[in-house]
DNA sequence: CATGAATGAGAGTTCATTCAT
DNA sequence: GATGAATGAACTCTCATTCAT
């Protein structure tokens, strides 16, 4: 009675709705990365997407959302790049891992420049914008995920577990600060590079562990240490 | 230099003018305060100014345009903070006045978080919104203002020109990318303070001067330097 | 009279689809009395009902329809509650035998306000609104029914047949009239409550019956009764 | 210096603005009367005023509040209506003068159907729908105005003003529920015409007054008054 | 200079209904 | 019988901008 056969009706079902959604969300992608957020409206993905306004509903909830599954799908990408790079060439050194971690991360959104906005849109302020908590959590993960390589480079550089941590959120930083200034042409004002100025960042990170420890400096740092 | 004359006509309604434009302004600035910058639509930023949104054109040409010189007004108290800040000690090291200027900066941005949202709408890419090419250099032309104690205070630490210019688009970034982190609550990720990074951050800039010359590496820094 | 056969299928197939017909009056009677009729969409209905917005055609050819089955049902509950009411003490005088039926009738609208609803929206105007005929004859007969107690009373009064169906016809209309300003709040507007004004109205016309004949003025009243 | 020709330019903007508005209330009580509320869409207004359907905001800030004028010029005229026919001959009775104000008034919701809609359309609840309790008041005050008549005719019956009120409340009722009745087709059950059936009720309330008064029964009315 | 009106495009979202599977 | 997808039309409302007066 029961078939064998390759695709149970429910599985073929899921397989198709899964398919449609990811070309929603390619059309969406699409419509974004050439018109940018104010040009990505619910009716110019449906055009894309061949589908009439309403039907966009079928497969996600808001436009927020569209935006949401945009912005993970981006951070999965980002996560594979990342850890692409860490994988490359197994035995090397703690300090070329952290460097080309690092630099996988920033290449990434120097070729995508609108997947950075996605995350700042999504997240104007203290709470997300259109994202139920859960999302936001999720988020939350596939960035950690992302800047895992960086922590444990540090690590293996050296620093303590805390100092790991707060080195990554600095380099995290440091990156998305490159990325808006090249994003916004302003990095032209100095004649410097981007991605130079992030090897630069990332060899002063190098050569400050193990030799001296940095002092986190609360309030005006110590003046005379020496 | 100036004038005795009761009041020479033309110079009286220019003064009227600017008036009215600085109350467009202060409308615009409120607006934009309380409402972000998708509420603060042109018919806001009028009614709160007590004008037509028809009236606001005889003192814009366009809606970007008071954007703009909102821009221009907060690069000017950005400017004069970080400048107060600089003067505040003369007396000081440059090590201290680094940290006066960049902290100066950051608690600019920090209490003003709109401020920073304005030049990245009008900067989405490489050429402004609605901006022109004149406007884009006077603005430049604030920020490198802003910035200039910074790079003076690298340069008291014994930089080479080039190696301050360098440095102060790296702070600057990284100040950036704090702010992005803490604006979007990200930075709550790595439970860590914005200022108190920054406060690392400098310790780490300062200590790096005059004792070891980071060397600018352009691509794969040097493998074997241990 | 009754078959003792175990199930004919199709008396079966009948009763299930019966059962889950019900299933869905039930949601949408639910769904009506919380959201009132902008709030009980079709899809909102079949949510409650666990189904999808298409299987609900499987049952009622149209969302009219539904309201159609419901108001159906809403009359079958008003006719059991002026009975019930009518039979509670069978041996009453007509004239408490008539209050306690035109109570019954008024207090179930007043404690489901939006039956009444339903009635008005589906007979707009002249001809009701995607109801067939035979659905208005049945709907009309049910009412007729709900009425029935009163004009009875109002024959055991001493009114001549025609007589009580005109005043069945205004007691309707009075009933229907309270309910209304009770509804819409203007009652308050007279400081009044509605149901004492009903008491008013029965115990007049309760007053009216035996003594005096009103006669059926057709045109302005006679002027010079006195 | 100042012109004394008839229209000084505020007065006349103001005119021309008013007979916009006034177009555009035409259109929607046309599209109201033609298609109901369900049809009477802000396109559907607009598109009959020859306007874009943006161009009502300059009028009107919402549906609803179209809506609201409407039914604030409906009772205007029916006011005008009653008024008028309690005028038409000074010298008569309170007797007739009650009948030809109540006349009036249910003549002119069973020539006019869709205007009594409006006002149930409004008031849905217990509060008005998208009306501010101004306006909310200021259309009560008309209604009231309406009614005034009725209320002085049955005082000049006798009645305390007590009484006058309740009567006036429930004869209100009793028009609302008979144009109702009618409205919907419902009378036909009855074989009755519903102006018919009002002069019989008002014969009876004038019949009542002077000889005995009926007592305000709050539960079950007295059972044995005789 | 300022108003008030108007445009025209477009926003996101919802709806009852249909239909192949 | 039921699903899930899709339609197509409609919804109210907002926007930056223009322009005669």
């Amino acid at each position: 009675m029961s078939t064998v056969a390759p695709l149970p009706r429910e599985a073929r079902l899921r397989a198709q709705s899964d398919a449609r959604r990811t070309l929603i969300l390619d059309a969406a992608r699409a419509a974004f990365r050439e018109l940018g957020l104010d040009g990505a409206s619910l009716r110019e993905i449906a055009k894309r997407a061949g589908y009439t306004p309403g039907a966009i509903y079928s497969y996600f909830p808001s436009k927020e959302r569209i935006y949401g599954a945009l912005l993970g799908e981006s951070l999965d990408r980002l996560v594979a790049s990342v850890h692409a790079a860490r994988d490359a060439c197994p035995a090397r050194s703690p300090r070329d891992s952290l460097h080309a971690s690092a630099t996988a991360f920033f290449d990434f959104y120097r070729d995508n420049p609108r997947d950075l906005d996605l995350g700042f849109y999504l997240f104007p302020g203290m709470q997300p914008r259109g994202l139920t908590p859960e999302l936001d959590r999720a988020l939350n993960e596939r960035l950690r995920a992302a800047l895992h390589p960086m922590e444990q480079s540090l690590r293996g550089l050296g620093m303590t577990p805390s100092e790991a941590v707060a080195e990554t959120a600095a380099l995290f930083a440091h990156t998305v600060g490159l990325l808006m200034l090249d994003h916004t042409g302003r990095i032209r004002m100095f004649r410097q590079r981007a991605n130079e100025l992030l090897s630069r960042y990332l060899a002063a990170l190098a050569a400050r562990t193990g030799k001296q420890r940095v002092r986190t400096a609360r309030t005006p740092p110590a003046r005379k240490p020496s």
